[in-house]
DNA sequence: CGCACCCCCTGCCGGC
DNA sequence: TGCCGGCAGGGGGTGC
């Protein structure tokens, strides 16, 4: 579910009620993640205080004062959620952080294909296997164009590939195809330099715009304080296929490509 | 190396 | 109305 504009959205709203806070406890009712939930995780983190709150892709830093890092991936379904008062949980909450102001930062996950983690700093979590995240201006044409060159595969998939670019899934792939003017199947070693800044400006237009509407709500996004975004309003393909493209009419194609929904304008994509 | 395909899990929607 | 297949924003594994 969510990408970089949703993660972004949750952690520019939690960020000013998070950074100073101690958490008191950490309750773990269902540790049956993606990745099964740390046991040690509770005592790593209680009595620590929380020091900043970053994003790197689509994943949430939480640096705490002793070094480590809490790391939460929201897979498709998950949630982290400010909640005040002493409300019973809710049928999917799967841990809550208590801190020290009596409110709750809960992460909550239908689906469970989320992540919550401790990692040993900042450092570790760079150097994991996750690449430049899609809003860095270390993101560069040329660093794309020359990555490109040994890479084998359609510019949609690369795109995606965490690896390389951090934060982009499905629909902003799209999203960012269409505005860039390239379909999603041409192969990314093929492309000129040219095609490469084209896609760099409609990532950063697409992603800031996105971020500005707060971000896409499909079906279960919410922020960190259980809000919806919009940026779904603004969508050109994605989940649009056989509807007029909104800038010459052309009905919006459709097809799987690796294994996920693709939308394209067979006029507009070149 | 790239990718098709499978899995994880639950909810929802459309078709019959 | 009710059941069933297909699909969903992510990610990881396998085998061809």
């Amino acid at each position: 579910m969510p990408e970089l504009p949703e993660v972004e959205t949750i952690v520019s709203g939690l960020r000013p009620a998070l950074v100073g806070r101690r958490v008191l406890a950490v309750e773990v009712r269902e540790p049956r993640l993606r990745v099964r939930v740390p046991a040690e995780l509770p005592r790593r983190l209680r009595g620590r205080r929380i020091v900043s709150v970053e994003r790197h892709g689509k994943r949430i830093l939480m640096a705490l004062d002793d070094g480590m890092v809490c790391v939460v991936g929201l897979g498709m379904t998950g949630r982290l959620t400010l909640r005040t008062g002493s409300a019973a949980p809710a049928p999917y909450d799967c841990l809550t952080f208590l801190l020290d102001d009596r409110r709750r930062l809960v992460y909550s996950d239908v689906r469970r294909f989320g992540r919550v983690d401790v990692a040993c700093g900042l450092d570790a979590v760079d150097g994991d296997g996750h690449g430049i995240d899609a809003l860095s201006p270390r993101l560069t044409p040329e660093l794309l164009h020359r990555a490109a060159r040994r890479r084998h595969t359609a510019v949609k998939t690369l795109l995606m590939d965490q690896r390389l670019v951090a934060g982009l899934g499905n629909i902003y792939a799209n999203e960012i195809l269409f505005h860039a003017g390239i379909r999603p199947r041409r192969t990314a070693h093929r492309l000129r330099r040219a095609a490469w800044t084209a896609i760099v400006e409609a990532m950063r237009a697409v992603l800031r715009m996105a971020i500005a509407r707060g971000g896409s709500t499909i079906a279960d996004y919410r922020d960190g304080f259980g809000r919806f975004g919009s940026y779904q309003e603004l969508h050109a393909v994605y989940a649009r296929a056989g509807a007029p493209c909104r800038r010459c009419g052309t009905p919006i194609r459709s097809a799987v490509l690796a294994g996920r929904s693709t939308f394209w304008c067979p006029v507009c994509q070149r």
